[in-house]
DNA sequence: GCAAAAGTGTTCGGCTTACACCCATGA
DNA sequence: TCATGGGTGTAAGCCGAACACTTTTGC
């Protein structure tokens, strides 16, 4: 009965699950594995495996995606702003059951990234693809609207994908994490159709630039400017310093 | 190489940790144990155990909390609006060498629980007390103000603490947490006394009052009034259904 | 010139703040 | 009567929503 007792405790298979979610083509997206083995052979999954004898939780989900994607996490428990995707601990899905062969907890991660070239394949030679989160997370029980799959993904891993999908959502209200889906030098109106996609809705352009340039710390100009998206060129900015924007970004609704 | 290959994967032991919250003579107060072997014999811990071979996570946290407490724990997944303690995951905590036994993997579980008589000693004999989450957090390599015990918690535990604290402050701002804190039945100035405790801070009387009671599904009058506070008698109220506040509290400075 | 996207100015209404003031009880 | 906490009123001001309007490019 009492914690910690040495002798006997069961016994458990630790794993790191990735929701890796960025913007393509205004839509938020998600990265998805096809299982080349039972069980759910066949079937989309969350990317992730198990964590190492030696290896830290964090450090098993930067490995793992590197592997799925050759990003470099940035995890902001190291100070250090080097350019890579946002990686943060999610939430640790544990129920028995949730693995037919045997019992898993998995620490599931969330990372954020800008828009990559193409999903690489790994060190195995499973397919990797990016999704749109809506039609990943409609897929309920009802055929998947483009691919005619079957529904839903492999595991509890839809559960895990709305769990993701949801910090994300709250998390750009409050804190500059928006920029992480951005390259290292944006517009004010790239950011915005970030923010457009991870939310679903329309945001009114004016009030969002006073917005973004008015909060302090948020984005530091670089002095370029770029007219990629058309029309007047748009000045270019980096994220600044700030992680914790106050007062926040307001979603429309809620 | 592949994920979730079944013939050879590293063996974890997995447990919970608790951080139990409530507010004592107007101070945030965390629940510990004293550790009756070693490691860290004699020294104070978050309550906690291994999670068995066919419990659930948030099943074990319960569990534990029972064993310690004697609380029935109110997890928000099951919709039933027991009375009872908020029981939610807060985050999982797995650096190889955090227990120099073994490789632990641990699942910090959060409690809001209403104050109690008095903390109840487990199945084990070990003891329990209530501490200001102020003096456990501050004791930094320094003495302890008071019982000038070592400083600090066993194992990772001063920061699981952290952790938990600061979840707690954060989400009494958009959510009806407070109300965890509070009898089942409560005035408007106990509820203050909640946020003013958990938060550090003094807020003005005449404005909160106004804006919790005119945030609709926050609170529900019982009809029913007490003066065990002094002073007129307040009306005393029920918490409402509503979990999110729109607009949020706002905590001065930040 | 025209379309498209970037910015600026301005008004309106709701919400926060600060604080004056009244109410109902116990001692 | 006084102290204590409960509750209402009100004016100043900040901030977000809405939208008219100007700016600067590509075609």
């Amino acid at each position: 009965m009492s914690p910690y007792d040495p002798s006997a405790f069961p016994s458990f298979a630790v794993t790191v699950d990735l929701v890796v979610l960025t913007v393509r083509r205004h839509a938020l997206c998600a990265l998805t594995v096809r299982r080349g083995e039972p069980p759910f052979q066949g079937r989309w999954a969350l990317p992730g495996g198990f964590v190492r004898v030696d290896e830290d939780l964090g450090t098993a989900a930067a490995r793992e995606l590197a592997e799925e994607t050759g990003l470099t996490a940035h995890d902001p428990a190291e100070p250090t702003p080097v350019n890579g995707a946002h990686l943060e601990q999610l939430a640790t899905y544990g129920e028995p059951g949730r693995d037919p062969r045997m019992r898993v907890v998995s620490v599931a991660h969330l990372v954020l990234a800008p828009d990559l070239p193409a999903p690489r394949a790994g060190g195995d030679a499973h397919s990797a693809r990016w999704s749109a989160v809506e039609d990943l997370l409609h897929a309920d029980g009802a055929k998947a609207p483009v691919t005619g799959e079957a529904g839903g993904l492999a595991f509890d891993h839809d559960r895990i994908l709305a769990d993701g999908v949801e910090r994300a959502r709250s998390k750009i209200e409050y804190s500059s994490l928006a920029t992480a889906f951005c390259p290292p030098e944006f517009t004010v109106g790239e950011l915005r159709r970030v923010y457009e996609a991870v939310w679903g809705v329309a945001l009114d352009p004016r009030n969002f630039h006073r917005k973004v340039t008015g909060t302090p710390g948020f984005l530091v100009p670089t002095g370029g400017t770029t007219t990629r998206q058309g029309g007047r060129p748009a000045q270019l900015f980096r994220a600044g310093g700030a992680t914790l924007l106050n007062p926040p970004m307001l979603r429309p609704d809620v």
